[in-house]
DNA sequence: CCGATATTCCTAGAAATATCGGAAGATGGA
DNA sequence: TCCATCTTCCGATATTTCTAGGAATATCGG
């Protein structure tokens, strides 16, 4: 994972109303949420929700799968897992593991 | 951490100028860097570095250190543990751990 | 095909952000 | 005190983001 890519997923989850649901989506665990159910637990427009839906399926944070009529959305824990990782390892490493990058 | 508390603390590290600041000051680690030594390494106007500098400060990512004539910046590291944390504890858990929170 | 429901797309305005150049403030040395 | 250095603050502009209402699209049941 690049530093864009990081940077990426970080401001994706730097909204409040994404992070919420992001949170929500994760909480929800194995049967996901469609998008109605979803506002019902937030509030908000629908076209808002969507917009902002839409920023963390393009990220891959969040992944939709249709089921009839409609689309249920749920959480993509490996691109948090990877998240984590480069934030812990790549970017936060302790200086004595961190000279394989540009710490030259 | 609140969830807005953790959504400030994403936005500022979302922000790819703003990361590699962070990314830079924590394989500094010991020693930190000033703010001129800072931009030696990322390039950009000195007043852009500041301003980033300062997001980074408030929500308490960075910290300063005054050393004669220069500021000394280094990354907090307590602040981004807490971060990913409250990512894989708070927010990310499982959902048979996270029961306590609004799953209602 | 038609109606009903679910979701996204288009459009738009207000607000926030990123970036910069240059001035101003703080600190230390002569 | 005066100068040099380091850093932040001021003012400005272009871009992006957030929010939302309403139209358009897709799918299903009859």
């Amino acid at each position: 994972m690049t530093l864009d890519d990081a940077a990426a997923r970080l401001e994706a989850l730097g909204n409040p109303t994404r992070l919420s649901i992001y949170r929500t989506l994760v909480r929800a665990g194995e049967g996901g949420l469609s998008v109605s159910a979803l506002r019902e637990r937030l509030g908000g427009a629908l076209s808002t929700l969507s917009h902002h839906l839409q920023k963390l399926i393009l990220i891959g944070l969040v992944i939709q799968e249709r089921q009839g009529t409609t689309l249920i959305c749920r959480a993509n824990y490996d691109q948090m897992h990877g998240l984590v990782d480069y934030l812990t390892k790549e970017c936060c490493a302790d200086e004595t593991d961190a000279r394989q990058g540009d710490a030259a």
